[in-house]
DNA sequence: TATTGTTATACTCTATAACTATA
DNA sequence: TATAGTTATAGAGTATAACAATA
């Protein structure tokens, strides 16, 4: 759970120049001072903060793209995968695969994926992006760049460069 | 959303040896290997995944004082700040009031936490621990540093002091 | 028998709106 | 009129169990 944070400002029509109003933020220190005891001392209180502000940033930018953070793992995934099952995408995402059929049911109601019969195994899907599914993910990596440029530029490059570098290959 | 992870085996009675069975786990690869694309280079998605994964030993070591991580989190700071209002607790934590009320009923049932009567503003309740709640507290605490220990050799204690050093503070 | 996709259910958490009682 | 607490509702997301079709 990230500190208090002013009003969230529901994003509507607002101009790119407002899109990353919340990495602006300075949260937290408004009235009394309060005593956080140990947990600014607990890694994984630190990291969900600093998650849910990243992906609040995240959201609000794609949301111009009508894509949440878990659709745009399955967009580039099954981009960068043609023909994967959602076994093999469930798995890959960390994503149950009763949560993902639902995700797939609504992907593929906006025509942006398809679910095709494998040949060779008669249980399983051959997942595909349809031509509107490249281009809406063509647009949404290009959010997602915009916001990660953001994001480089409010920790400063070079702690940015440390955190990707000491989460990349985690777990292990 | 982390990666794959075999069967998350709900712990019940098993012993302190286990109950880091999966910080122990090597997630993905199995199977035919899947192609991340541009998820990794996303501080972000990698962030999350540690997160979760991180969470994942929290809930399982806290649950046998029956404390979620947010009910955790409410605990320590009444704790550190006796008699705050619901509304400097919700801000302090980034948990909506509305959410925070149901939270307050379940540990106010479990006689773990009370609310009495602000003597200045009728409005707020003044938060207490309760003796159980503090008893408990304590618990809970143990608990968290057993799990911190735990997570700080998974990582090794020079990432672990990286990362707590490049993640507090923030966000900012 | 085991696996893939599916449906269903329950619970946690977020986001909002609206109400009440106090200020 | 504004604020603190509350209730209610809708939607993500997680966790499980059970089922049909297929292997």
């Amino acid at each position: 759970m990230g500190r208090a944070r002013e009003k969230p400002v529901r994003r509507s029509v607002v101009g790119a120049q407002d899109r990353h109003a919340a990495l602006r933020r300075i949260p937290g220190e408004e009235g009394t001072a309060i005593d956080y005891d140990v947990l600014n001392a607990h890694l994984g209180y630190l990291i969900r903060r600093v998650q849910v502000w990243i992906f609040q940033d995240f959201i609000r930018t794609l949301a111009d793209a009508d894509i949440r953070p878990a659709q745009y793992s399955v967009m580039v995934v099954v981009g960068a995968n043609p023909g994967s099952s959602q076994i093999s995408l469930s798995q890959a995402l960390g994503i149950e695969r009763a949560r993902l059929v639902r995700m797939l049911h609504e992907l593929e109601r906006r025509r942006l994926i398809e679910r095709r019969r494998s040949a060779s195994d008669g249980r399983s899907h051959a997942l595909h992006l349809t031509g509107e599914g490249i281009a809406l993910l063509a647009t949404a990596k290009a959010l997602a760049a915009e916001h990660e440029r953001n994001l480089r530029q409010r920790l400063g490059a070079e702690r940015w460069q440390s955190l990707l570098r000491l989460l990349d290959g985690l777990p292990s």
